[in-house]
DNA sequence: TTCTTTTGCTAACACACGTTAGTATATTAT
DNA sequence: ATAATATACTAACGTGTGTTAGCAAAAGAA
């Protein structure tokens, strides 16, 4: 009889949402099927809801997890005494890391989300226009004091993330550039075109 | 009996791939159904069929559609004899454009052409590939002369497309600020990114 | 061991899907 | 008016879907 091997500190749920991110990455929400994922689990489909409850709950699972921690990111980083500039910095660094290390969640929770169902879809909404609010509230206080050009802050905000979305193409590119180059040249680009001088 | 409404210049067929555009953005290709577009179309699914020959076949439609008039516009930029970080921004402009007129065919081709199938899917693939390869020859010519900061041209074109697929948040925001001034600020910001001094 | 809980399996359900066949009704051409 | 064509309809098909019920085996606790 297969089982679900889990490593040490995850639970088998945790196994299955995680190959359910791949999955979900790879062939959409709606077009990866729950056998899909068994097979890719290396169980029967109707095993996988000994751990689960639902398709659905696996999405929200993905979408608010990576929420959370773009919220608790968001969190630390305006409590800092640091410039409304570097502050930008540090948040596109984060972006940019989770979107390297935990490409597969971060991709479905942006792609995917539109198929959460109310509650949760509201839910994700609101969390997601209030995360872009406190990122154009940063960049609205560095136009104040000249660092950053005067540039509309949603427009410049919008750019960023979906810039940064874009290392999704990175990683299916056959000859890529290392992490550490991809970060630093989106860092130059970005906070360069925001920059005052 | 329901009758498929047409304007001047413009077959049936174009209405459903019209329609079709609209609904694939809203829900997702896999996720929009031919009964949903047989609705909006104002028709019974089956009538559809008389003239399309399958759901793929509005896909391929929209997506080459779009790919089509993206490959016209960069050999139009490349003969010119303009400086590179003109080209650069008649590119992007066009992009800008184009997401803001052509909102959801040419949203619908860049989120969904995954869901084509061979052959037109490696079709599709090598014109995305051709396209982004030749925009970043653009920059490396303007690398090479100054013109342009010494950046990797490959990252650079990733983050200018996907930042301009950003405008899809525009579309949707509550209070937005006009196509013009949206422009104006993505031209300042991305331009303002890649130029030297 | 024996009892309990967890985890897996097979079988099947109800449903939504893309699509086809066959037929009726408009529109267009003669 | 008549014939031909284009377009729509109803009905149904086969298939794949998420999920449940009921039972078997493995793991853990006593």
């Amino acid at each position: 009889m297969a089982r679900i091997k889990i490593e040490k500190n995850s639970s088998r749920k945790e196994v299955i949402v995680t190959k359910a991110a791949a999955l979900f990455r790879e062939k959409g929400f709606k077009a990866a099927s729950m056998r899909d994922l068994a097979e890719a689990v290396g169980v029967e489909a109707a095993s996988l809801y000994n751990h689960i409850k639902s398709k659905t709950e696996l999405l929200h699972e993905l979408c608010f997890g990576v929420a959370n921690s773009f919220m608790h990111k968001m969190e630390e980083v305006e409590y800092k005494r640091i410039s409304a500039i570097e502050k930008v910095e540090e948040l596109i660094r984060f972006h940019i890391n989770e979107m390297i290390n935990n490409y597969e969640e971060v991709y479905v929770s942006d792609r995917e989300w539109k198929h959460l169902s109310d509650p949760y879809l509201s839910n994700f909404q609101n969390q997601r226009r209030m995360y872009r609010k406190r990122f154009a509230a940063i960049i609205e206080a560095g136009i104040r004091n000249k660092e950053i050009k005067n540039i509309d802050a949603p427009t410049a905000v919008l750019i960023l993330l979906h810039a940064i979305g874009g290392i999704e193409s990175w990683h299916r590119s056959t000859k890529k550039i290392s992490a550490e180059a991809l970060t630093e040249n989106m860092i130059t680009i970005l906070v360069g075109g925001l920059t005052n001088k």
